[in-house]
DNA sequence: GATGAATGAGCCTTCATTCAT
DNA sequence: TATGAATGAAGGCTCATTCAT
């Protein structure tokens, strides 16, 4: 449930830990990233201060310099920790799949939704959104890491199945939008607002009223009355 | 020497309440907010200081806070100033209507996009989201003024659709997402990404695309494989 | 006995200064580099922290920096003030002149020393000295426009008095060494080390002695043994 | 993987001490200060770290302290290396002569100049020249070590040669500035400034030229118009 | 002896806010 | 009203020094 360090910080230290005053060896940066997530998410990178997080990472506020070179390091950190298994997981769903993209559609959303029950899958990118403009690198490794593989992704993915005609003729780059879109507005009505509909963020029902609403609308013979 | 306001800021004063000359009378505060906004929106609240609020104003740091009592109120009031009308002109559309909502979500839509055009009704939105966490007292007005008073709106007219038998049977909370989603989602994409479509952010072929698929999706006969 | 400011702080305001709190005006930057002088001098760049230089100046910490951007920006000031009358000093008295170098090489060093009464003459030269390796850009400035005007001029004062005949065959560029090595190792020793002669450090005897000898160097006709 | 000195550092330690392979034996204090030489004189004192120079010299940052009790401890022990032979060298040149000082001078200054081929000989007392106002024990252990014995020695050799009648009736402990001035003036110019004569640093030119002058300045009979 | 992770004090710099004028 | 000099609190970052291993 919790994060999903890039080191193999368990196998490094596999004997009984001694109380107080060990080295944790490398699973002391993944600490203070998961540390800075928290934080960064819960008050903004801006209102929190690096002794915050050292405190809550249970260090000095020196000892972050010993492996974050600066505040905004940690964001690049963070970023840089949940872009890797993010884009994957993602592209591995829609990789050069032929045919009627809806249940690969089905299949990403759900994979995306399950994961979110942890709060540290929607965290960073919700971070990202917020400081892009105060950390425009950060929000140009985002794009380039993570968006310009996902969107051309799932545009592709729409697109054969437009050509193949399992799905109406649409924009698939704008379909893209129609997609995700729901999805990330419920959760940041959610984060943000702490707005929720009557029965709590159920993101299955979302997603099943959502795709519902979706997969009929792009049924081939499908036409609308406008 | 002064700047001249971006707004038509006379326009929003129209009756004759200044004595002789005094200089444009209550003008001020709004062209204080004017320079607010473009600032806040280009650098984020946090890098923008009162003084360049005060000099992209015209004015000096001081005089600032003859109109605002702290740099926090200058949000406020920025957020102030937007909600009305845009509750009210989305309200106004949506108002006690009974039928099909389709046409209403459309001019709605479309209205929304076409405000969009300049940067400025997006740009408090889009703030509010950045510094909600900061500024939660902003957040929860925003959230009482405008989202409280929308989201029950569309949903009431989602509602009414599936009883009167004109959309199929969804529950009208979630769907309100489904309906708002993917605007703000290209909107995002291209305001903190600047991911944009390949032929450049049109709002209306989103809203074509987007509404094409969205109302085939709610047709009372829609019937789907999964 | 005080700066030669370059503002005419004086003049800025002219009527009986009021008690405590009042806007000293164009004088505050001077009187900052007063203070920076004094402490930069005492205690070295590194080990005089800005507030000091602010408590001594009568100011806050955050004041400094309405008129120095940077802590550097004090020891570039200082330079930067002394620089103008420090070169032009000198220069005035030896510019194109011809003849026997050795009159104007005693003003010259009367000069010097005469000015050197005060702690703040050669103040900044030695602040540039002991800062040049930390600070490269003021050593740099201070090159350019004190040492390269300073020393060509002596060097040609020089040359053309050998050229004149009026001292012996001497290569110019090294005998500057000569003319000035001397008192400067007078005060370094004295400042640096308070390493002093018996009688206190009497320039005007240093300049006697050092001039007797150094005049008896060059004349035409002395011929040493070896 | 471990630095070879740049000093011979066995040769200092030429007793055969050590048991049978104890790594380079005591040598290693002497490897730091040369390390600790290097960069306080390229980056001065503050602004060279601890690990900078634990690096320089092949150890870990915790080793220095096995040696050194503190960083300014480094400085001081550079000093006190550099100390006896400096001192003693000098010494020995003069010691007790008796006659005309010329020619002692002449060796003395050659001495120095020769040795100034390497850096390290005037890297010292720079050193110590630049800290002394942040060091001033260390500043005080140079002076009584130093310049306490070299300076009244050649007060003391000129004096003789004074009352010899070997050279003109001058005050020998002002005349030692003379003597010194020039050489410390050219290094200084050259080390600090970057200033050098058209035809280089050439330590001999600077001395022929300095003394020609000197040495018939101080000649028994001359006699100069002002 | 040797390592290097960790500490903690300290300094430069920024900026919202105040207030005498 | 309006100014802008001045304040003071706070935060990012560095680095000499310590100490468990």
């Amino acid at each position: 449930m919790r994060k999903e360090s890039s080191q193999p910080a368990e196998a490094v230290n596999p004997a009984g830990d001694s109380p107080k005053f060990r080295r944790r060896a490398d699973a002391r940066p993944d600490e203070v990233l998961d540390a800075a997530l928290a934080l960064f998410t819960q008050n903004g990178f801006a209102k929190t201060t690096v002794e915050q997080v050292a405190a809550s990472a249970g260090l000095s506020k020196g000892a972050v310099y010993l492996y974050f070179p600066s505040k905004k390091a940690l964001l690049e950190g963070l970023v840089r920790r949940a872009i890797v298994p993010t884009a994957d997981q993602a592209l591995s769903v829609i990789a050069g799949y032929r045919g009627d993209p809806r249940p690969v559609i089905r299949k990403f959303m759900t994979k995306a939704a399950s994961a979110a029950t942890g709060p540290s899958v929607f965290a960073v990118p919700k971070l990202v959104m917020r400081e892009a403009v105060n950390a425009p690198e950060i929000a140009q490794m985002y794009r380039a890491q993570v968006l310009e593989k996902v969107i051309p992704a799932l545009t592709a993915l729409i697109a054969q199945g437009v050509e193949g005609g399992h799905i109406r003729q649409v924009n698939p780059e704008l379909t893209v939008r129609s997609v995700i879109g729901p999805l990330m507005l419920h959760v940041m009505l959610a984060e943000v607002f702490a707005i929720q509909p009557d029965n709590g963020l159920e993101l299955e029902s979302l997603i099943d009223n959502h795709l519902g609403i979706l997969f009929a609308g792009l049924e081939p013979e499908a036409e609308v009355k406008k």
